[in-house]
DNA sequence: CAATATTTGGCAACCGGTTGACAAAATGCG
DNA sequence: CGCATTTTGTCAACCGGTTGCCAAATATTG
C-alpha cells in the first residue's frame, strides 16, 4: 500500500528525466499497481518546450495563447495521448464536470425516461451523470443528495420526496432543478397535467361515463396533488362526478389492491395516478371477470414502458419525462455558465394516449 | 518541471503559516465564487491544536494515533461537520469511491436490476456508482469506457460488445468485472442458462411440442450464441428438432418482424433471446389471430418489468440480474481490497417461471 | 524610430488531502 | 535507572491541474 504510493512519486520523477534524456515516450509504464498511464501538462510541457501553465492555458483557455503555441502543445499532447486528470482539474477549481441526478427508485420505469433525457443531453455537453436513489424515503434522500452535492456541479432531483425547505437549503449550496414538482425559488420542469387530464375526461364523458375515479399516488409525491385537482376541476367542466381513492403504493401491486374500491366506488372510469396503478387495477378487475373498457374504462398516467404490453393496451395520459431530464440538465448547465435560473417553472406538455383500455361504456 | 513540483511545496508552506498566524476559524468563507462551505482538515488541525496530517490519519487510518488525539479530532470534525474532498483525497491515491458500469442502453429493462443490484450493493459500501452508455456500439462503448477508466476504482461491463482483446486491455489497467459474457482471465459473472433453458425444453416437450425456434439476438452478444447452444443441447436430449432464427433488433419492434419466420418455420413452440422479442412476437402473432398457448408457446429470457403485463403473462427463463450487478460489484471490491480475481467465472442459477404464454399444444 | 499598447508566456501560489521519513515521547526491559 | 523499543505526531514532498501577476516579446502608434 505505501509502497504503492511511494512508486508514483519516484516513477513520476522518473519518467519526466526520462523523457528528456530519450526522447521515446514510453506511455504505458509498469507501477506498483496503480498503473496510471496517462501522461500529465508536465510532460506535454517538456516535449512542447513551454511551460506547463502555458499548456493548461492553450488547453482550456481558448485563445490566450497564440496560434503557433497552441498547435505545438496540441500535437505534444495528441503524441502523448494525453488526457485531463479530472481530480486534478476539480481540486483548484471546484468543477467536476459531472451533474447528480437523484431518483426515488431506479426501478420505477417511470424514471427511466428522465435518465434516459438527462444522460444523453449531459454527455452531448461532456458531463457525467452520477445516479442515486432515495428509496422512496425523505431522509435517504436528503442524505444522498448532501453527499452527492459535493462532488457535482448541479443537482437534479426529480419527484423529491424531502420537504420544499430542505430543497431550497441544497439550491442555495450549488445549481438545483427539480423535476415534478414546483418550489417557488427554484428551478423546476414540470409537466402541465392539465391538457392531457382534459383530453382524458372529455374523451370519457363522449363515451358515456358519467362517474370518475382518481386513485391517488403517495401522500409525499407533490404530483398526486396536482393531478387530482387537475381530475376534479375537467369533470367539474364536463359535469362528470368524480371521487378519489388513495391507494397503499404507486406500484401494480398497489393497484391490485385498490381495485375492490374502485368496484364500491360504482365509478365507471378510473384515472390513476400512475401507469403502475392502472396495470394492477386492470389485472384484478379482468381476474374478477369485468371486462375493459366494455365495462370499466382505465386511464393511466406517465406512459412508461410497458404501458402497451396489456391487453388491452394502456390509456395514459403521457408526460414527456425524456425532455424533462433534457430541460432539467439544460437548466443546470445555463446556470453553470452564469446564465440565471429561469423564472417561471418550465412546462411541458402532456397528452393523452389512447390505447384500448378506454372507451364506450357497454353496460 | 522539477520547479513545478517545488511550487507546491512553497504553497503548502505558506498556507501552513497563515494558518498558524490568525487564530480564528471563520468556517464559511467568501470565494472568488465557488462558495464552498466546507471545512478542511486544517481546520480541525487548528481547533483540535494538531498537525493536519494527524488529523489526515486519525479520519482514514484506524489506530495509527492514539485514542485521545482521535477522540479530540473526531469531535472538531464533527463540530465543523467535516467532509472529505473527494478530489483532493483521489488525487494523490488514485482511490475515487467510485465504480462504473457500462450497459449497452439504459433503457433496456434487462439492465434495470443490474443497475439495481450494483448500486444498492455499492453504496452500501459506501461506493457511488457511474453509470455510462454505449447505445449498443462497440465504438462509443470502448470510448466511454476509457474514459470512466480514468475516475472510477472499478469497471463493470454489462453484455459488452466491445471484442476479448479490448476488454483484457481495459481489465489490465484497473479491476474489471463482466456480467453476462465469459472471457478468460476476467472476472466474470454469467447466469448458467443450461439449468432453466432445460426446464423450459423440458416443459414444452411434455406439452407435447416437437418442433421448437429459437428467435437469436444480436450477433455481437456473447449471450445469444450461448443461449442457443443450450437450446440445441436441450432440444436433443429432448428429442424435439430445433432452429434457429434471427432477428433484426433485440426489441418488440424486431420480435414483431420476426413472426413471419417464425411462422414459415412451422415450430409449434418458440424460445426467444430475450423477453422484448417474446412479447413483440406475441403481439405480432396474436394480432395475426393465432392463439398464444393453445397454437404457439412463446418463452422469453431475463425476466424483465413488465414480462407479466401481457396476456397471457409471459413465460420466461429468469436470470438473477440483480444479483449479477450484487456479484460483480462485490468481485471488484474485494479485487480493490487487494484479493484476487475469482478464478472461474462466477455462475449464478437461471431459472423457469412459468406464465401463461406456453402451454399444451392444442392444434 | 522611439514610445506606448497589446499579446504572450513564465513564475509561483494555490486547491485539500496522503504518506514516507524522522524525531519526540512513551513504554518495556534488564 | 539507563538503554532499547515502540508508539505517536510533525515535517515536507508530493498528486496534477488553474490562475493572478508580471515581464518579455510583439504590435501599434505618433
Amino acid at each position: 500500500m505505501a509502497t504503492g504510493l511511494f512508486c508514483c512519486h519516484e516513477v513520476y520523477d522518473g519518467a519526466v528525466t526520462d523523457l528528456t534524456s530519450t526522447g521515446a515516450a514510453t506511455a504505458p509504464t509498469k507501477r506498483g499497481r496503480g498503473e496510471k498511464s496517462s501522461a500529465t501538462i508536465y510532460d506535454i510541457a517538456k516535449l512542447a518546450g513551454v511551460n506547463p501553465s502555458t499548456v493548461s492555458r492553450a488547453l482550456s483557455k481558448p485563445g490566450r495563447v497564440s496560434a503557433k503555441t497552441q498547435k505545438i502543445i496540441e500535437d505534444a499532447a495528441a503524441e502523448l495521448n494525453y488526457q485531463v486528470n479530472p481530480f486534478a482539474r476539480a481540486l483548484p477549481t471546484g468543477r467536476t464536470q459531472t451533474i447528480g441526478l437523484i431518483v426515488a427508485d431506479i426501478t420505477n420505469p417511470t424514471f427511466f425516461d428522465i435518465i434516459r433525457g438527462a444522460e444523453t443531453t449531459g454527455s452531448a455537453r461532456d458531463y457525467t451523470l452520477v445516479l442515486a436513489e432515495s428509496a422512496e424515503s425523505p431522509e435517504t434522500e436528503v442524505t444522498a443528495a448532501r453527499r452527492l452535492l459535493s462532488t457535482v456541479d448541479g443537482l437534479i432531483l426529480a419527484s423529491p420526496r424531502m420537504d420544499d425547505d430542505q430543497i431550497r437549503a441544497l439550491a442555495s449550496d450549488k445549481p438545483v432543478a427539480v423535476i415534478n414538482r414546483e418550489i417557488t425559488g427554484v428551478p423546476c420542469v414540470v409537466p402541465d397535467v392539465n391538457k392531457g387530464i382534459s383530453e382524458a375526461v372529455r374523451s370519457l364523458a363522449a363515451n358515456g361515463h358519467q362517474k370518475l375515479a382518481y386513485v391517488a399516488g403517495p401522500a409525499q409525491s407533490w404530483m398526486t396533488g396536482r393531478r387530482w385537482e387537475g381530475v376534479k376541476a375537467a369533470a367539474e367542466w364536463s359535469k362528470l362526478s368524480a371521487v378519489r381513492l388513495e391507494s397503499s403504493k404507486p406500484t401494480v401491486d398497489g393497484g391490485r389492491q385498490v381495485a375492490r374500491d374502485v368496484l364500491e366506488s360504482g365509478a365507471t372510469a378510473v384515472i390513476t395516478y400512475n401507469d403502475l396503478l392502472a396495470i394492477g387495477l386492470m389485472q384484478e378487475l379482468q381476474a374478477g371477470g369485468m371486462r375493459v373498457p366494455d365495462q370499466i374504462s382505465i386511464v393511466g398516467f406517465d406512459d412508461i414502458f410497458g404501458a402497451d404490453f396489456t391487453t388491452p393496451a394502456l390509456t395514459t395520459v403521457r408526460s414527456p419525462l425524456g425532455e424533462c431530464g433534457t430541460r432539467a440538465v439544460t437548466i443546470l448547465l445555463d446556470m453553470l455558465q452564469g446564465h440565471g435560473a429561469p423564472s417561471q417553472a418550465v412546462r411541458v406538455e402532456t397528452e393523452l394516449v389512447v390505447r384500448g383500455s378506454s372507451g364506450r361504456l357497454l353496460a
